[in-house]
DNA sequence: CTAGACCTTGACGCCGATGTCAACGCCAGG
DNA sequence: CCTGGCGTTGACATCGGCGTCAAGGTCTAG
């Protein structure tokens, strides 16, 4: 199938895919016209690569599941480099909330104060 | 002060209060010879500046509270628009907790599966 | 006089993942 | 043949908050 058509089934721009294809994450077989030609198996990793930047992966971080992909296995997180990206996102998620939470609190304090004295008062914040 | 006096003090470079004046935060009387001179008022305002900025603010977001200042208050989130970008922030900071939950949890399912088939099955994800 | 530490404005670089425009080639239908 | 809808590469634009370099002016100490 050629580019648009791959776009439109996985959901993206054609932009997006030459994109990733500039990035080494998806090859491209030619028509003789120099059409991009892709099958099933770009159609899956394509859509391997958008499901984890929707989720919120960083394209690099999807290079382990392309790379599973094309091994020859059924999922992308079926290899170790895969599944280490996975519990690697997790912590960035933890660290990510444990700061939100802080900073939330904080700024609920602020809250407070602001309130009570309506007018004066002078506080500081900080963090990172 | 001059300028490099009050970006050491505030804990920030010459360049960004550089740039927060170019985005109409930071005003600066001239000395004769067209240096920038700043004093106590502008100190606090930059201090504003930078602890909500760390604390994940975006710039123009700290605007309500820099304005709050000047207009001769004690602290810059004793304005209503100050205050009401807090109770904003606290919701972002909901939203976006709520979505890292919501991924996380993802994760963690794709954790085990992974483990469980070691080698195959071929799930996919969503979201956003 | 000169070095050097400060200041000035202006402008380009960066990061990531595209959008968008340009200028062109390929191909099918009327 | 021509139009229009696809494809191609290349390159610049975007967003935020600066870093960094360039090319100069200012002031002070030695």
């Amino acid at each position: 199938m050629r580019i648009g058509e791959l776009a439109e089934k996985v959901g993206t721009s054609t932009r997006a895919l030459r994109y990733y294809e500039s990035q080494g994450l998806l090859g491209a077989r030619r028509s003789a016209n120099g059409y991009r030609d892709y099958d099933e198996l770009d159609l899956r990793v394509a859509r391997e690569i958008r499901s984890l930047l929707d989720i919120g992966f960083a394209l690099e971080e999807t290079r382990p599941f392309v790379a599973c992909l094309r091994a020859g296995n059924a999922a992308g997180d079926a290899c170790p480099d895969a599944v280490a990206v996975y519990r690697r996102k997790i912590e960035e998620i933890d660290d990510c909330v444990e700061r939100l939470h802080a900073v939330r609190a904080h700024l609920e304090t602020q809250l407070e104060r602001a309130k009570k004295h309506k007018e004066k008062t002078c506080p500081r914040l900080r963090r990172n």
